[in-house]
RNA sequence: AGGGGAGUCGCCAAGUGGUAAGGCACCGGAUUUUGAUUCCGGUAUGCGUAGGUUCGAUCCCUUCCUCCCCUGCCA
């Protein structure tokens, strides 16, 4: 386990005691949006972290603004959780489970004379909250009786007040060198609908009031967020400081730990552009594979291990990450090279006809289902006249250091005969329609004391072969970073970023199932595509290309 | 009257006063009927910059540079 400055708190905060040696965390989404990689790193840190010590991870739906959030998220953000490969039960929980507490709170804050209701407008608040250089100047409702506030506090929860009249406000320091601390909005009206409370309420509570309460209920120990809250820290240890005087709250409180979000190149990640790409069409839905979603990523073929490999292998700092997206290939690559079962596929063919091969003839071949683990037993296929091969396994006139087939040279076909290019036959622009070929009867594969040549390719048999869609992608942009150039970033989609190819397979894949992870020897690792593939028509997504080490 | 963070190999990332871990990538070499995997070996006289303190500095002090975040009734 590699440390990090998290773990380094955590081990501090053991050694003396500080939590009586408990370790809590939270995975605390907004149930807006659908998660990505981002949001599996911070899942991984804090699950993983709670794992290691021995403690436990919540999982809790921020669900403060129902004019955002939306069940269909919260369901779909449950389903990813797991998928990685975490429980959270039995620690489930929403911020809307603590709305009694929380008003209690805000009365409490405003008997303190902590709190006032304010009655400007947004425009208003904003032109007083001053600047960066500029210190804000105090609401001429700041002022305003305990009693008064109270009343009018009561009011707003009972629907009186139109949604904007009026907002709680923290009482705090409008001169504050941290915009967070110039007396911070803590309660607005809406009159709508909450996706869990109903119509219960017609005020909400906001982030930075809501998250220190509800980590506090929840006896939170470390509260592990991003670097973007690192401003807003001050804010948080301020209002459970005043709770925890007043006996409202236990001490110790949470702390507020920040982290680097990941970022990857060659992709956004930013919900409002993955909207606007799945809106505009550009991709295929949230759970399309070329989309770095959870829901994408699992569709393509991303496994939750190679996810969390990736997570752990990426660590966690204060410094801005910016990995390369061939990281998060390595750990699929490295996940699943041990565990995939291999077939032959031929995504582009070239046909073979093998003229001192009987007409109709068939022969049986077998191959290891996995190379390094003969207990799962062998598959097999047809040798037979006429197969396939991948056109990029043949050149008529070879690079230098080419050992594939070429013309009067030969190749093994993998697991089958070794086969020597005799003549071909073009079309009419020159491309090559089909290789004749003889084979060398001594040579099939195990054969004791067998010849062997230097080259061996992967081929499939017309006789037995299965007909599937093979959909080949590569990064969604030509840029790094798409957001970082002139222009829109939408301009640097990359156009070949999907290419829907008809392959050739061996017959063992006939009743591959989605979730089933396959190593397509010397191509890549692929999955049937979840949503398209069935049995009878096979549509495989390609996860991830295996490493090429030949260079022409 | 601004405040808060970050800069260690191509990408991540430990170390935080005793002479630069590790991973990925990359480069050699061995094995290989996947140009894959696996296995061996290699890769920062250097830690943003310039000074200072010290026997000794990535680490402490000072200067400067670069990048990120903060002025929602979003989270």
């Amino acid at each position: 386990m590699v440390s990090n400055f998290i773990r380094q708190i955590i081990e501090a905060d053991n050694a003396s005691g500080k939590h009586g040696g408990k370790v809590v965390t939270r995975f605390p989404p907004e149930p807006n949006g659908f998660l990505h990689i981002g949001h599996a790193k911070s899942i991984c840190v804090n699950f993983g972290i709670a794992k290691d010590y021995g403690g436990v991870c919540h999982l809790r739906f921020d669900d403060t603004n129902p004019v955002k959030e939306d069940v269909i998220y919260e369901n779909s953000i449950k389903e990813m959780v797991e998928w990685l490969g975490f429980t959270y039960q039995p620690n489930l929980f929403h911020a809307s489970d603590y709305f009694d507490t929380l008003y209690a709170f805000a009365e409490h804050f405003i008997e303190r004379g902590l709190a006032y209701v304010d009655s400007q407008n947004a425009e208003e608040m904003r032109a007083h909250r001053g600047s960066f250089e500029k210190p804000g100047v105090n609401s001429p409702f700041r002022d305003r009786s305990v009693d008064e506030n109270l009343t009018l506090f009561r009011e707003m929860r009972d629907g009186k007040h139109a949604d904007g009249a009026h907002v709680l406000r923290l009482k705090i320091d409008m001169a504050s060198p941290n915009m967070n601390l110039r007396d911070p909005a803590i309660y607005r009206i809406r009159h709508v609908e909450h996706q869990r409370t109903g119509n219960k309420w017609c005020v909400y509570p906001l982030y930075d009031y809501t998250h220190c309460i509800s980590d506090a209920i929840e006896r939170i120990t470390h509260s592990i967020c991003t670097l973007e809250f690192e401003a807003h820290r001050p804010l948080y240890d301020w209002v459970l400081a005043r709770l925890v005087e007043s006996g409202k709250l236990p001490s110790p409180s949470p702390q507020q730990i920040e982290f680097a979000r990941l970022n990857i190149n060659y992709t956004v990640m930013s919900k409002r552009k993955l909207l606007e790409l799945v809106e505009t069409g550009a991709v295929n839905g949230w759970d399309d594979p070329r989309f770095w979603t959870l829901a994408g990523l699992r569709r393509r073929g991303y496994t939750p291990g190679s996810i969390r490999l990736f997570a752990e292998r990426t660590g966690a700092s204060k410094a801005h990450q910016w990995v390369d997206m061939a990281d998060l290939e390595g750990a699929l690559r490295e996940d699943l090279d041990p565990v995939a079962a291999r077939a032959m596929v031929v995504l582009d063919p070239i046909r073979v006809v093998i003229e001192n091969w009987p007409e109709g003839k068939t022969e049986e071949c077998s191959a290891p289902v996995h190379p390094k683990d003969e207990t799962r037993g062998r598959r097999t296929f047809q040798f037979a006249r006429e197969v396939f091969i991948e056109r990029e396994d043949f050149m008529e006139t070879p690079a230098k250091g080419f050992f594939r087939l070429t013309p009067g040279a030969e190749v093994r076909l993998r697991y089958g005969y070794i086969i020597k290019c005799e003549r071909l036959e073009k079309d009419a622009s020159g491309k090559v329609t089909t290789i004749y070929a003889s084979y060398d009867p001594a040579t099939k594969s195990g054969t004791p004391g067998g010849r062997n040549v230097k080259g061996a390719i992967h081929w499939v048999s017309k006789s037995d072969g299965l007909q599937a869609e093979v959909r080949l992608y590569d990064r969604l942009f030509t840029v790094e970073n798409p957001d970082d150039q002139p222009g829109d970033y939408k301009d640097y989609l990359n156009p070949n970023s999907l290419v829907k190819v008809n392959a050739w397979c061996e017959p063992s894949l006939r009743n591959a199932e989605p979730g089933q992870s396959f190593q397509f020897e010397r191509n890549g690792y692929f999955t049937p595509d979840r949503v398209e593939s069935k049995r009878g028509v096979l549509v495989f997504n390609r996860a991830v290309t295996l490493k090429d080490g030949w260079k022409p």
